[in-house]
DNA sequence: TGTACATCAGTGAACGCGCGTTCACTGATGTAC
DNA sequence: TGTACATCAGTGAACGCGCGTTCACTGATGTAC
């Protein structure tokens, strides 16, 4: 029952991509080995052939997932001008539910609990994830002249991975709703009234690592 | 070996409150039952003497937490003008982790993706929690006479949470700080730039349930 | 108030199930000559 | 190019551990008379 080359590397792709859904919708611990692989059209036992452990699938699972939405936003955003490049991010993360495919769910609303008592090479792949989207959202916010403008992203970011993480909890679609609209006009707020002028407490930081 | 009504009952709270505790820190799969019950001074097997399920400990310890998390604020907050208390809330909730002590931890914020994932009794227990946390700091936008009051509040929560989620994942101390920091300046541009202008897209629904 | 009995909080051990991991096996693929 | 052998992806079953839950037992508390 050998399988070519090609074949093994496209059944390990297809492992990582429904892992990832999975995880995505079920939660970690909640979601087994045999669970994907049965999801994958595959069998347990296979399981160990292209991973060592499955903490191993989680970061890779994980790593697809950003990859996977960093991806739709670059691609959604290309050719933008800035202000609408913004819009559309926001409002692409906000209703990522919706659209009822799990492959655009980001792992920091829905998983960020359980990312956080993961090991190690778990959370290298979330803080890059992180990262990636502070960065996307900070060159949009720098092409807009915004003074502070990695705070000002970071900030977004913040309040975007929130509300849907909120919205998620939310007991009923009304609640649902009012979190993300509100989130999408904190953005607004944030940035008509660009902060130049919040920055008496502290000496700030910048957010870039 | 058989306890008085008050032992009993000490006992059951002292449970619960431990449970707490170790949950907000270690995750809810995570933990285990013999963790909380040695954590508590007793044995495995007491454990059913005061609870029907791991679930209902779950719901009990998440009730507790938001009750003692509304409680600090509450008291807090006694006695103070809007502007103090909102700036009094805001800064408590985002250094719930430098005060080291488990007993302030949300768990919205240190629990939220676990907390999707469970049983309705304990989902219950969470959004009565998220509503009295925004139906607190609604109190305070009111008072400052803040236009739609209720959809600040609930933004405010969201932001929140979202940057206490996120600087629990933090790689080092700063980017942590970072987070938090900008996270307190959003709030303040919210209440400065108060959003009365910026309704346009849709109709808004109140966040009150 | 005192006595006899029922109750039941807490103990320590065991049960049983689920899940991550391992293993012997199969047969198609890859490779050496 | 063809042949013989090694490799290894995938299968199905089993292992073993952890954890939620149950249970027999103990002895102090509560209660009935």
């Amino acid at each position: 029952m050998r399988k070519s080359r090609t074949e093994t590397a496209e059944t390990r792709k297809r492992i990582v991509a429904t892992a990832s859904r999975v995880f995505l919708t079920k939660g970690l611990a909640a979601t087994g080995i045999a669970d994907i692989m049965v999801a994958a059209g595959l069998t347990q036992g296979g399981f160990y052939r292209h991973f060592g452990s499955k903490e191993q699938l989680v970061a890779e699972a994980n790593g697809a997932a950003f990859g996977q939405l960093m991806e739709m936003f670059e691609s959604a955003v290309a050719g933008k001008a800035p202000r609408e490049a913004l819009d559309t991010i926001v409002s692409l993360y906000l209703h990522q539910l919706q659209g009822k495919d799990p492959a655009h769910l980001c792992p920091l609303a829905n998983l960020g609990s359980e990312l956080r008592h993961s090991d190690e090479q778990v959370k290298a792949t979330t803080v890059d994830g992180y990262e990636r989207l502070v960065r996307l959202v900070a060159q949009q916010t720098q092409q807009l002249g915004i003074p502070g403008h990695a705070d000002v992203a970071n900030a977004i970011v913040s309040t975007l991975v929130g509300a849907v993480m909120l919205s998620r909890l939310a007991p009923d679609r009304g609640a649902e709703e009012t979190i993300l609209l509100n989130a999408q006009n904190v953005v607004r707020v944030l940035l008509q009234c660009s902060p130049q002028a919040n920055v008496p407490t502290r000496k700030r930081r910048s957010s870039q690592a």
